[in-house]
DNA sequence: GCCTGGCACTCTGTCCGTCCGAGTGCCAGA
DNA sequence: TCTGGCACTCGGACGGACAGAGTGCCAGGC
């Protein structure tokens, strides 16, 4: 067990470090820290940091640099959350309040997310899975051809256009609209497809294939479009990201690209609080150098979507998770407003 | 008046830098390119090409590059648009005919550009102002409050709430969504104005607020959202820039969030052919020393929205101008097929 | 008149040795 | 257990020498 001035003395480098992004030596330490101690005595200190895995030299007689474990317990025991400002509060619910739909929520505060933390950010459309049905709409478009609207309950739409094995009055699409929206509406996505199940049996032979073929279409969407839109914005920020370029830089932009990569990423955290993963931490390894602060948000108590910023392993982590655990509470409110 | 050697030694140039980014000399190019003279000869060629602009050395003692005068010679004069091979255009139309809607042939084919070309990728969505509308649907969501789905005949959905004034009934709604699809199905959105202005006439006084509130939503959809959407792919293909990373790249990826800029960008290029804009012809002062190759594309013989490819003013023109010309090319198909 | 070979010149990038400073580890003493 | 002191190590900066690439110019040849 580390004691308490040992802790003091990895807070410091974490906090050094992050503002210099230069490795930190014990002189500087006591210069800049009241410690109470003399650089030597912090110098055992660090041997044994070092010892424990805690910190790294990135050559012989080169300051001292956190290791991946090092801000790991930086982050549980040393740090808190910084709690934004007034101001910075005010600012966040102007910017977001003035969004017209979900798109431009979305837009909004990604643009806002970056610029807060000055990293990359990245937001989660509301899942599907999570949301409530608030309708469903068939349009006809051609005799043969139908088009599928959804709307949830956090303003998301999306649409597909189905094939119809047969032609398809408009009559019985009312039918049909009706009945689905009966059915589904107000339900949660997961239900629907124990609560159409049987929809085709109410329906003439001749209008059942067409019928299956609609709410075939419908759970495919479910399944399909499922958690998968997010946006991502503030790459610009990657430049920030230290001397090394491009070969740090590179992995990060394709990992950005897989939106697939990032949203297993989102999903990886927990539900409820800010969960940080740093370097290795991250299965996908070209994000190995980096660290991902998320959390959830959502309408109420529901997560319906996560939201969350990419940067370097050396960041102001206390900032950061404030700046995002701040946004998140307010996109919730926001949803639950519209 | 260039002599039809020197042009050929400009051309010579262009190529050999891009192929491998370091300034040519006039002994490497005898060698490379059978350009039937001596060294000597050649040098005093590039003097004169460099007396007229086309090219420039980056220090006394070091070989020549193109400038952007050069290479808009190149480009109009010298280089062709070099087509796909067979296989390449299977691959893109196997890609391409697997999209299931508009937001999945748009991801596809900004992958694709930057995959085939190894820059990034801008592609714009349909444009609202030159598509034909297919089908306004007016949704109840609540007593007072009316969802407008707008579907364009490039499969576009648009999507908005609208608060009304006073409670508007189920009967008026379905009233106003015939009389709206009669008037302007099938039409084009820049004629939609037109059309609606004397609707609220034909309705109730109690309801003519609201047809207002509701024409006027159709209305700034159309404006507001009208060519705004694109999407971007291939960043990481910037890693491949240059040398002088982050200076270069910072500014790209800075413009590249700015939609606004992008959109500009495409906006200007000409609506028929591919157009090329080289360096400093690029207004935007972060893209000053990239290029960007852009073409329209349409189903039929109109354009709908533009698609093209950023990348470093050294890249290969006749390869990247015959890549987008063939995704432009498949993607108007794939449109009108829809 | 145009092309060519030759030559002197210039500049960059690199290699190498030196030096300085930062930082360390260790030890003896308080 | 902390502290001051000291020797040691290593990386980065500085500077000179050098090789190589490329140029411009000139005189001569076709």
């Amino acid at each position: 067990m580390l004691s308490e001035r040992r802790l003091q003395v990895l807070r410091a480098i974490v906090q050094d470090y992050v503002g210099t992004e230069e490795p930190v030596g014990s002189k500087a330490l006591t210069e800049r820290h009241s410690l109470g101690v003399s650089p030597a005595t912090v110098r055992n200190d660090m041997a044994a940091l070092e010892d424990e895995g805690y910190i790294a030299q990135p050559h012989t007689s080169a300051g001292r640099i956190p290791t991946d474990k090092g801000y790991r317990l930086f982050v549980d025991k040393l740090a808190g959350v910084k709690p934004m400002t007034a101001p910075e509060r005010r600012a966040i619910q102007n910017f977001l309040d003035g969004a017209v739909d979900l798109d431009d929520v979305v837009a909004r505060t990604v643009r806002l997310l970056a610029q807060l933390t000055r990293q990359v950010a990245v937001v989660q459309y509301p899942s599907l899975t999570r949301s409530t049905v608030r309708h469903v709409e068939l349009l006809s478009l051609a005799p043969a051809r139908v088009m599928l609207v959804l709307i949830t309950d956090t303003g998301r739409v999306e649409q597909r256009m189905v094939d119809c094995p047969a032609p398809f009055g408009e009559a019985s699409l009312a039918d049909l609209r009706a009945r689905l929206n009966s059915r589904v509406a107000g339900r949660r996505f997961t239900d629907v497809p124990r609560l159409v199940e049987d929809l085709p049996e109410g329906f003439d032979v001749e209008d059942r294939g067409t019928v299956a073929t609609v709410l075939s279409t419908l759970l495919e969407t479910l399944v399909e479009e499922n958690e998968e839109r997010l946006m991502i914005g503030g790459t610009a920020n990657l430049t920030r990201f230290g001397h090394d370029f491009p070969l740090t830089i590179r992995p990060v932009l394709e990992a950005l690209e897989e939106q697939v990569v990032l949203l297993k990423l989102l999903g990886e955290a927990g539900d409820s609080g800010v969960t940080v993963r740093i370097g290795h931490e991250n299965a996908y390894e070209g994000l190995n150098s980096t660290s991902v602060v998320s959390v959830g948000y959502g309408s109420g108590g529901e997560t319906v979507a996560k939201l969350g910023v990419v940067g370097p392993t050396r960041m102001d982590y206390p900032g950061t998770m404030g700046a995002v655990r701040a946004v998140a509470r307010y996109v919730g409110q926001i949803l639950a407003e519209s």
